[in-house]
DNA sequence: CGCAACGTTGAAAATCGTCAATCGACGTGG
DNA sequence: CCACGTCGATTGACGATTTTCAACGTTGCG
């Protein structure tokens, strides 16, 4: 066995899938074209005809899209292990930004690539679909959130979404994980303002549920907050050995 | 040229690739196991371990998530030439629930039959990939209605989007639609309620924006309202002659 | 005719956004 | 070293949007 069981994707992938020798240094040599950005560099920009992806290896990243009055929504958090611009491959060009949130560091992926692992290996294949589906799944469940849950839920419900995915990948326990995002950016997630998501976070601390200061999300109390989300992880499909 | 080309399915992937000959009969062939289900009965639950996918041929469906408390989420709509469950062929539980809103007729799609096209004609699996990536867009689009746009301008969006889905598979004009939604549904939707949705669509009428009315959706001012909605159609990449 | 589903409207209440101000941490230039 | 500016977090007051509750109208159908 290589060290390649610590990289993320392998692991994410590991809840779906056990690979083989010959999976696993396809998968590995996926990995190989690698780049840095610094914080607010975007890889990718609305309308960008531009068909690459990447695969995140190290550090925080958002995919948003921005409206004409300025505003923004950011779809999702992409996290170690999590692909980037997957979705724009097929179409004529992107429809959304992506924004490192921290330094980080990729792995570029030419579709070539993808689609040369796909002929040769069909069941990693398969992995980078289940993949696909899965984070698609996730979107969906923002949109719940979004559509059908007030404040308070909206933020219990990301943020044991966000500890669940760390968990995936070694990035978290049960009792909290460390967190790079400013209270601007979970408003623009959550579709709230950041003055509300301020006063969202201190009644969760007050009533003793979560608490998220300088940069580290602690769960007070685990099982009331999902009671309160309403949190019920199925649509993560992490059925495996992590899952609690 | 057969009578495939009325085929809503084959009209929307006619907005990625022109198909050969060859293509078209494989793709035809995946329309033949036909079913039909009644209004209200439930093609897929959430939870549910069925890995069966479907083609709408006929009729309107929408896919939702149900939450504790009762209320729901509906994530999309689908119209003639969609898929339906493709997420959750990957996946192992279905994560939302698929309803039809009128009576309608599907083709089953059988995984093996799927695995088979997308070795047999790489071309074709590229435009069913195509297929997801733009529902995925969508679904990306719905979330950004929810964030970060106030009631009036969600109605339009989605009145909007819906207009520019129908036209695709030729089941609308730029004049308006015939449409089945009731309130309660347009409510779940744009996670709004019912009661505002009524009153929304009053204001849109009495501003000479859309009249929807009696089953039929009438864009009184088509560009006002695509002023209003900050409506850019990029998203849905149907770029080919039906865009406008 | 009467029920049921959908549509419509008003008034009151809750949620949430905007505006404005303050504070602490941090880095930079003088 | 200190002044200054910036960024993020924090709080209060006020106002706008939207929900809830309640009632009534309309249509279609058995």
């Amino acid at each position: 066995m290589t060290g390649s069981l610590k990289l993320p994707l392998v692991r994410k992938l590991g809840a779906f899938v056990t690979f083989s020798e010959d999976e696993l240094s396809v998968l590995t040599s996926l990995l190989q074209r690698r780049r840095t950005f610094a914080a607010g560099h975007d890889l990718m920009r609305q309308g960008q005809v531009d068909q690459t992806a990447y695969i995140l290896i190290d550090g925080w990243v958002c995919s948003h899209k921005l409206l004409p009055d300025g505003s923004r929504q950011i779809v999702n958090f992409q996290i170690p292990g999590d692909f980037l611009g997957l979705r724009n491959v097929l179409l004529h060009a992107s429809d959304h930004n992506i924004e490192p949130i921290t330094q980080i560091e990729v792995s570029e992926v030419l579709i070539s690539d993808l689609l040369e692992v796909f002929s040769r290996t069909p069941r990693l294949a398969t992995a980078v679909l289940w993949a696909a589906s899965r984070d698609e799944a996730m979107i969906v469940e923002h949109l719940v959130n979004l559509g059908r849950r007030d404040a308070s839920q909206r933020m219990a419900h990301f943020l044991l979404e966000l500890g669940a995915r760390l968990s995936l990948v070694g990035m978290g326990g049960s009792g909290g994980y460390t967190c790079p995002l400013t209270q601007y950016l979970l408003a623009d997630a959550l579709g709230m303002s950041a003055v509300h998501v301020n006063r969202v976070l201190r009644q969760l601390r007050e009533d003793g549920l979560v608490t998220f200061r300088s940069g580290h999300v602690t769960f007070d109390d685990h099982d009331r907050l999902v009671e309160l989300a309403a949190f019920d992880p199925a649509y993560l499909d992490q059925g495996g050995p992590l899952m609690k």
